[in-house]
DNA sequence: ACGCGGCTATTGTGATCACAAAATTGGCGC
DNA sequence: GCGCCAATTTTGTGATCACAATAGCCGCGT
């Protein structure tokens, strides 16, 4: 939950320049980068209900920051289609339907097999370990039915391979995409048993290791299809209707 | 050219809170969304060279703004990989290189013939009579050795065509893409006689009207097999060596 | 004459204030 | 009780100021 503005209860010390941060002193980075990261790291995680608003008050209030670095933050996210703003300059985050959906689907099966193809070469023996690692640390949570660390593993597993065929014009488009799906994925995970899910993951790191491009594209693909077939199954068979609220 | 950041000459007259603007008065729109326009029209029409820096308190001048909605565009282009932003917190015109513009053409042949394929079946006469008109208004550009028409008929012949399809999440994977090529193009063609090019623009027309779904598909990919490999020619072997400056 | 160190100007970043539009709330009339 | 209109609050937008970091420049020393 996003805590909304509050009415203000005291004014900041005095100081001319720098009454109000907290986020930014875990990292030498910029405050709006931060904020950025944070809020997309709540995206990915499924943090975010489709539809939910978004006020720039409110998330300076959660993450103690003034409203200028959410601003940058809240505006590169929408430049990115990870969020929108509609006609009466009301930011949330988009809702999901039929037309979306095949989109989505149709950039990632575009590119992402394609990124993968690209990576195949730089992969070293500590990339294969890594991605190992991340792996089964998807089986366990897969096991405890932990759909945050399924998802946030999934996420690893497949940015790590993308990021190592160094295309950051391709990498920036898959981010986009998945930065507009992140949302549903987590209601249909939610919904789901991912343990009946069949394992590509593993037919992806042997492919690597054997260094068949073919079949590590195959195994993207198929991991792909798998993912997003669920995703169709579960959110927009019961988000079609419109609004349901069955609170 | 883009102006330079001058020395402040005149102060703002003193009112609290509108003091300059003159760009929004155009239209309804925010200022930040004009300029963001501005700018990239101005990048589409190939009026940035890559490599030159951009500042905010300069284009703010010259377009007669505050860096306000300067900022808020500038932020939005770099989101959308039309701008770079190095460590140095300067902001410039990406440069191209070999890696980069084969990320582009993939991303260009995988998208946008599936694109114009999704557009056919909204198709209408007038679509029709419009993009004949706006290959006509190019053969007159080409005849008349006149770059800018030429690169903007060719923008709006590709985008007319895929904004039909009403799929906004392809369309904006595919203006990213253009952003980041477009400088190149314009480069590119100033180089090069472009009335020796061959029409592919009729041949896509001409599938419309039948409803040849592939030979649409084909038109559009033929177009730019034939305009990315004229940019490839003239841009990477020559700005491979590294900034000759003739001048 | 050339290199180097300090100084100045410029840059992006962030905070704060002001304002218009929209949403929400409250009250009034029916 | 219900609907509508006005006042209030909230929201995004834009302007201005302040500041740290950097780039560019000038002069000094050898």
């Amino acid at each position: 939950m996003i805590a909304r503005a509050k009415s203000r209860p005291a004014k900041r010390p005095s100081g001319g320049s720098t009454p109000a941060k907290a986020v930014p002193a875990s990292s030498g980075l910029t405050a709006h980068e931060t904020v950025y990261r944070t809020i997309r790291d709540i995206i990915f995680a499924g943090g975010m209900q489709p539809g939910m608003p978004v006020t720039l008050r409110g998330l300076a209030e959660t993450l103690d920051v003034s409203v200028m670095p959410v601003r940058d933050a809240v505006r590169r996210l929408i430049a990115e289609r990870a969020l929108v703003m509609q006609d009466n300059r009301r930011v949330l985050v988009p809702e999901m339907d039929q037309d979306r959906f095949g989109q989505i689907v149709f950039a990632r099966q575009t590119l992402e097999p394609e990124l993968a193809a690209r990576a195949l070469k730089n992969f070293q023996a500590k990339d294969i370990r890594a991605l190992e690692a991340v792996d089964r640390a998807i089986d366990r949570a897969m096991a405890k039915g932990d759909v945050d660390s399924y998802m946030r593993g999934n996420c690893d597993f497949h940015f790590m391979i993308y990021r190592l065929a160094k295309q950051p014009v391709l990498l920036g488009l898959v981010e986009s995409v998945w930065l507009q799906f992140a949302p549903f994925m987590r209601i249909a995970y939610g919904h789901y048993d991912t343990t009946t899910l069949e394992d590509f993951h593993q037919a992806a790191i042997k492919a690597m290791v054997k260094g068949k491009e073919n079949d590590l594209s195959s195994a993207i693909a198929a991991d792909i299809t798998q993912g997003m077939s669920l995703i169709g199954e579960n959110v927009l068979s019961e988000a079609e209707p419109g609004r349901s609220s069955t609170t």
